[in-house]
DNA sequence: AATAATTAATTAAACGTTTGTTTAATTCAA
DNA sequence: TTGAATTAAACAAACGTTTAATTAATTATT
């Protein structure tokens, strides 16, 4: 599917309230105020605002897709470096499009629109998949141990990225960090992120510290 | 502050409401069905939409925290028998009252309502200082490392919790558990969470497997 | 203890806004 | 000249809230 420019930024200000009101929250006033475009516009290019919202979805949820393919494939990478290497990804993936994930976060809690219910079931069993097949590779190679409960292992990845960039505002004032500037304190998150993972991921997959 | 009978069904139609299909999504006429009252009850009784909000995230919110202060306090606990307890208590408060923690989940992400953020920000900062203290009484009796990211540990506790019950429609799925009944797959669940999570902080705050 | 007076609870209907969507007319581009 | 793009206006439906009337419960007075 193939966008004009005007129907690009009905998307992107149709994100950007969603990701701050919701969906319920944003009047289609809104998005066309915040796109300058006529609200006519939006119903006359997307149908109605359900189905800009479920455009606005698969058009970004190409961007947001991890691109692990040629990665997992590199037989010159060690599974525990593979394994890094997506962590890091994944954080720099949800940190970079951080009102997609705030969607996604309140989506997959609702469960309201069909289309995308099963848009975020591919995205979680595909990534699911390729991680339970790199733990199996560590495994054949005597790397990792034998007793990885998968889920669970990406509950905590998931999980603990999504807590920390949904409720970074807090995070940020608890820990005193409110005199660093917007990129400082992204790469903060990062870095800490990071580390924090990979030495959890680190002991649970293997036996070393 | 107490109330009716009447008062609590309301309240309780709110939540279950605003937990499916979010604030903004509810209407008050759902509510007053729900709850079986007339419409213009709500506001007789709470004055608005938003204030019945404010008064039903404060009332469930007592029931919420957790009680962790007696259990802290008990000299004869060591260390890591009270995080292991604190962390069997988190899950099992948020697995008991899922609908309450969707709908802290979704406020905290979107800082509409400046009395429930602040709510939510007491409760959490409350939650970091007892941690905190946890922390540094195991540093203090040299049972506990000394380089501990409290923060990204808490992170992790809340945030793996929160990604499974969030997600547990999809976990549910992806892992062949459809069988299980709905208390099973609670069961299930709080099980799982409690190994993985003791396993995570025993690793990350001892030195020992 | 019975009745009157007062307050609280409950109701159906109506209020004015805002909502998402459509219309019909107009402008623009091919 | 034809079809697409754009517009202001209008639409009915749904929204949160208020009204005014009625019923129920409580308190005061005899």
């Amino acid at each position: 599917m193939e966008y004009s420019d005007k129907q690009v930024q009905i998307m992107e200000a149709a994100e950007t309230l969603f990701a701050v009101k919701g969906f319920n929250g944003t009047s289609v006033r809104d998005i066309s105020e915040t796109a300058g475009v006529n609200l006519a516009m939006i119903s006359y290019y997307f149908g109605s605002k359900e189905k800009l919202f479920e455009a606005m979805f698969a058009y970004r949820s190409e961007f947001f897709k991890l691109q692990l393919e040629s990665m997992l494939q590199n037989k010159e990478l060690e599974p525990m470096e593979k394994m890094y290497q997506l962590i890091d990804q994944y954080i720099i993936r949800l940190t970079t499009h951080q009102r997609f994930h705030r969607i996604m976060v309140r989506e997959q809690m609702m469960n309201n629109n069909e289309f995308i219910t099963a848009q975020i079931h591919g995205m979680k069993s595909r990534n699911q998949g390729l991680i339970r097949q790199l733990i199996r590779e560590g495994q054949d190679k005597k790397i990792f141990k034998e007793d990885i409960d998968v889920p669970l292992l990406m509950m905590t990845m998931f999980g603990t990225v999504s807590q920390l960039v949904t409720t970074q505002h807090f995070y940020k004032e608890t820990n005193g960090l409110q005199s660093l500037s917007d990129s400082e304190f992204q790469e903060h998150i990062r870095t800490k992120l990071s580390q924090h993972l990979k030495k959890i991921f680190n002991v649970i997959l293997t036996n070393e510290e």
